[in-house]
DNA sequence: ATGGTTGTGTTACAA
């Protein structure tokens, strides 16, 4: 069972890369980040031509997530809980094939210090009660998508230029951290133990051609899953192409 | 070189 996680940046603007990605790529899974756009406007019809089930939840202008399956999508939560003020389209869970997978679109936080960061940290809190709760039930469980931290400096092409920015902070690490020592695996590092495994890639100043890149974009699996876990990689072909979104999709491959 | 690009949706803001 092959789950992707892809930050696909409009997925209007997308649509051409998503289609042909999924045509040739095959996953049984995908969690989409910043759909740009509301449930009405996603285009359904084409991805469900593909042989794939759809749940949205999107956003006008910003955010929105979603999760495709080519299994049934059951028990579907949308929002992340600890706050019901937040309106920002930025989580959503579901079961698919018996694994409890969430699509995570996590606050960019910059710029930093200020309220954006603020949000960003208390979002990780949440996201982090979330996860403890999760966890308990001993199922199959993958939280993937852009989490907007660079774990470690190997994760970043230059800490310099990003020392005043809001991936690599110690505050977003130290909750990125707290997520792992709850028992979740980062599917990437149990295949490249370190180094450069960049996810996306800043549109501007010939970044990609650079591979100035940092990688943001994380497989999250519970104990059951990782004991499951096949293989898990990194697909730069997306950001290779015409008009690409800045992030690539990272996959993994579950033995369920 | 403190630059540069993309997307949404309006001429600003987020990333």
């Amino acid at each position: 069972m092959k789950i992707a996680s892809w930050n696909v940046n409009s997925i209007k603007a997308r649509l051409p890369r998503v289609t042909e990605w999924l045509s040739e790529f095959q996953p049984d899974v995908v969690l989409f980040q910043e759909l740009k756009c509301i449930d009405d406007n996603f285009p359904r019809m084409e991805i469900e031509d593909l042989g794939y089930n759809v749940a949205t939840h999107g956003q006008k202008t910003y955010n929105g997530v979603a999760i495709l399956s080519k299994y049934p999508i059951e028990d579907v939560m949308e929002g992340l809980p600890g706050d019901d003020d937040d309106e920002q389209a930025r989580y959503l869970e579901a079961t698919v094939n018996n694994v409890r997978v969430a699509s995570i679109y996590l606050p960019n936080g910059n710029p930093f210090p200020g309220p954006k960061f603020n949000y960003k940290i208390a979002w990780m809190d949440r996201l982090v009660a979330r996860a403890k709760e999760l966890i308990t039930h001993e199922e199959y469980l993958v939280l993937g998508g852009d989490y907007n931290v660079c774990p470690k400096d190997e994760d970043c092409y230059d800490t310099n230029r990003f020392a005043n920015d809001a991936l690599l902070q110690p505050e977003s690490r130290d909750r990125y951290f707290t997520l792992l020592n709850l028992g979740l695996t980062d599917a990437l590092r149990v295949f490249y133990t370190s180094g450069n495994n960049y996810s996306y890639w800043d549109y501007q100043a010939g970044a990609w051609q650079k591979d100035n890149g940092v990688r943001i974009d994380h497989l999250l699996l519970s104990p059951t899953a990782a004991d499951k876990l096949i293989k898990c990689d990194i697909d730069r072909t997306p950001r290779s192409k015409e008009r690409p979104s800045d992030h690539t999709p990272i996959w993994c491959e579950l033995d369920v």
